[in-house]
Formats: structure tokens, sequence, C-alpha cells
DNA sequence: CGGTATCCCCTCTGATACTG
DNA sequence: CAGTATCAGAGGGGATACCG
């Protein structure tokens, strides 16, 4: 998510509306970006899952592919490397003959998991309540499931 | 985040290999299906955002436009009608001769908007770090900032 | 084993224009 | 004011094939 475009309105909106028509006071702008920065990074398909994984201990590249079933090369590799970036998952790799490399969470990693951790727990205790407001509220509307 | 390709291969996957690799001990799957189901409804570019914004009380749309900057009526009203879906947004229309719609937070809402405080809190916290790890890991990539 | 490179589709998001 | 509809672009993400 994230697209240059994107930037550069909100820059743009920022730069020229903010004095203008006045800041968000609900959202201070800094709390707005580091929401923004967090959730580019874990709200993708397969960083939580991954950390969720790792959590236990140090896994193998094949590991993680087995345990988080659904996930191609591209997007394990890829995601891998992005956490590596951010110090959320250390890579080590060994140069024996049979190439082994292990992936593990770091201190950060498992701070960010436990965020995680609470996310799910939320999700767990209300899940069900929001799947009856979705089916509630999409067969509410006009056109959907009526009659025809 | 989501396609089809993605539910299909990933249904086949489970039908398939479920059995015959083994589950994942780690991610319970139920789990990892709460981490789906929330990271897609919250992961998205603003929906937090609006929830922030709405934290402190009832806004009008155009309101919500105004504390957003650089939302697209298109966005705001896909994001908010999202929102309203899973019951963490109530709507209210005023039949009245200016039309007049208020969004409001639900219960429901309002704990999420816990739960992504204390996201926006670990970012508070990390953000510098992370962008230390991620700035150190980037140069020290083969051809990156290297020298040439 | 552990990855990289390529192709391609699909969804999200934004811009713009129009309606009640 | 509060939306809806259409158009267009960008990037995420999957499948496949290939390399060290």
């Amino acid at each position: 998510m994230e697209q240059t475009r994107a930037a550069k309105a909100a820059g743009g909106a920022k730069a020229v509306g903010a004095a203008a028509i006045g800041p968000c006071a609900a959202i201070p702008a800094e709390h707005m970006a580091f929401i923004r920065e967090v959730l580019d990074r874990v709200g993708d398909k397969w960083s939580l899952l991954l950390i969720a994984v790792l959590e236990p201990g140090p896994l193998r590249y094949t590991e993680l592919q087995r345990q988080v079933p659904g996930i191609s090369q591209r997007m394990l590799t890829l995601t891998l490397r992005q956490l590596q970036q951010d110090g959320l998952v250390a890579r080590t790799a060994y140069a024996e003959v049979p190439p082994r490399v292990e992936y593990a969470l770091t201190p950060l990693g498992r701070g960010l998991h436990e965020i995680a951790t609470s996310l799910v727990g939320w999700a767990a205790a209300h899940h069900d309540e929001i799947r009856e407001n979705r089916a509630r509220t999409i067969s509410a509307q006009p056109g959907a499931g009526a009659h025809a």
C-alpha cells in the first residue's frame, strides 16, 4: 500500500491545506505516520503469520514454507527480507554442504508479536460478532437478498 | 489482498496437503484466520485512520473528509461502508432538508481503537529503531549504497 | 536446500464527473 | 451535503522456471 501518488497527494494536501483548513487534532499526524508505517509493514498478507510461526523458535526456509500453507517462495523470501530489514527477524546462514539457513525472531520481533497477539485476542473475541454484523448489514443492503 | 486465485490455491493446498504434510502447530489456523480477517479489514490505508478520527465523537461525512487529509470520496465512502458492515461504525442519517449523516464509533469499534492505540504505542516506541535497522540492512545489501 | 527472475492477473486506491 | 459511477494506474501477490 502506499503508492507514490498517495504520498504525493498526502504531502500536497498537508503542505497546502494543513494551515488553511486546520489540522486534525485527533490524529496528530505523527501518530498517523506511525500507524501507516507499522501497518504497511504488518498489514500485508504474510508478515504477521511469519512472525507468529517464528515465535516458538528459529525455523529453516523450508520449514517456514511448510508451516505457512499457501505462501509462495516469492512471498516467503520477500516478506522475510522485509522483516529482516526492519530488524524483526534475524537470518543465519550456515556454510555447510547442504545449505542451511535459519530465521529467528529478534527481541524487536517478539515485541511486535506481543501486539499481534493482542490483536488476535481481540479478533478471536469478536470475530463472530463481526461476522454477524457483516452478514446482517450486507443482507440489509437494497437489492441484496430482498427478493429480486 | 486476497484474490480469488489465492483462495483457490490455499484451499487446494489445505485439502490436498494438510493431512499429508501435517498442519502447522504454531499457527492453529483458527488464529491464522483471525489474523487475516482483522488485518484485511484493518490493514488497509484508511480504516484505522477513520477509527482514530471518530474516536472523540461522531462526525459528518464532510467532517471526515476534512479530518483525514488525502482521502478521496470514493475511499471514504468505501471504507465507511466496510466499517459499518463489520459493526465498527454506526451511520445515522437525518432526513432533513440539508441532508445530514453522522458516523460514530460503536463499542466494538472503540475496542479496536484500543488495540490500534497499543499498536501505535509500539510503533512510536520503536519506529526509530526500525528505521535504523532498515537503513543499515539496506545499505548492507550487495551493490546498494556501497560506493557506486 | 535455498533462493532469484519472470510473467501476469487482480485488487486497491485515486481522479473525475454526475446525481438526489 | 452526501454520495455513486466510471476510468485509469500502481503494486501486491501467485505460478512457474531456473540457478548456486
